[in-house]
DNA sequence: ATGGGCATGTCCGAAAACGGCTGGTCGCAG
DNA sequence: CTGCGACCAGCCGTTTTCGGACATGCCCAT
């Protein structure tokens, strides 16, 4: 997991907890939740990216993320940047960008999509990956029987984000039933469609 | 080696065969020949730098090394970019900077400047990654029994570097032991017969 | 003198371990 | 006869670990 040397970072508070966003030149590289799994270690230290909460596309990262949590949009449109990931992962990410809110897919379904198929374990662990939370949208991908099985911010998250986007309304055989009950009432998104994510990709010279 | 997103390169015709110049926005950061080992990848293909003969750091290299080869200039004055190195590297890359043409010095020497005494072979892996040739001089570490060991541009482009500036004796590599470690006056500088070409380090000479 | 250990930082290839999985049994309630 | 949980064996990309190999030089035994 190399990042790109330009990055810089700002934080963001949101209904499910503090959040830190980062972004390179090339846009939007990540979203956090402070307590999650798999945080890079530059978010802190004496090597941590420089902050610039002026930061044009983090500022518009966190309207936007603002916006999608009081229900008014479900579409991100936003530079990223995924250059840090593998050829796969960067697959695997990309996949989940055609995701609808409202929408869920099965990690077995995302392999053939691929081209491999017989690799969700594999793109479980891409997913997991995932540095972008609730932009690229890993918390829609569930397991064949339909429950959660995982989350990098905790299934309390993945749960309260999909009841956001009412894809748990209708009798999902899920777990995290119960811990739902913290997060607020379920509400349908609107339109569901998704902006095409643009990532400035490195020219051919 | 991770070198700065930034870099671009261009290419010079040394007397001891073509040379490729790189530099990032920071300095320059590699100068080599084009036969060399520990290439980066990145000179050429689809990835490559992008070319830009016209770069400032670029062509200020390209004029000190000219006249370094035509006799008039000994010190470079250029700013460089070591960032890609590890912490020792970068160590071990700006003790060299401090060796005068003429002089040399042994790779166990250099390890208890840096406060690693012991740790000569690791300067010598050190040294044998520079990346910037002759500005960075590297050619001027020797053995300590005074042979020259070794020089990812071959021992032969190593022993006229150093007949150059003076402190090859005109005895050749095997002789001038004492007499180069203490940086003696150099000799007049005879036939460059040298070592032949294989530096398949055949240590058992 | 001569030859065999050992220290040292980094890179590289190979091998093993590790998951946000799945599909199949098996046993045990309803 | 169902349904569900526990368990197991494959599946696959990534990460971690490990063992050598080096642009060496000192120390100790012969």
């Amino acid at each position: 997991m190399q990042f790109d040397p330009s990055m810089v970072q700002t934080r963001y508070q949101s209904p499910l907890g503090e959040m830190c966003l980062a972004a390179s030149s090339a846009g939007l590289a990540g979203a956090w939740f402070i307590d999650q799994r798999h945080l890079p270690e530059r978010l802190q230290g004496d090597e941590a990216w420089p902050r610039d909460d002026q930061h044009s596309v983090l500022q518009r990262a966190i309207a936007q993320l603002q916006d999608y949590f009081n229900g008014s949009r479900s579409v991100f449109d936003l530079p990223l940047d995924l250059r840090h990931g593998t050829p796969f992962q960067q697959a695997v990410w990309r996949a989940l960008l055609t995701l609808e809110a409202g929408q869920t897919a099965g990690y077995g379904e995302l392999g053939p999509r691929l081209g491999r198929p017989g690799a969700a374990r594999a793109v479980g662990a891409a997913v997991g990956r995932n540095t972008i939370s609730i932009i690229v949208p890993c918390h829609r991908v569930i397991g064949s029987a339909g429950s959660l099985t995982g989350y990098a911010g905790g299934l309390q998250r993945k749960a309260a984000l999909l009841q956001r986007e009412g894809a748990l309304s209708a009798a999902g055989p899920f777990q995290g039933a119960q811990a739902l009950s913290k997060g607020s009432a379920p509400q349908a998104m609107g339109d569901p469609r998704l902006a095409p994510e643009r990532e400035t990709q490195g020219s051919t010279s």
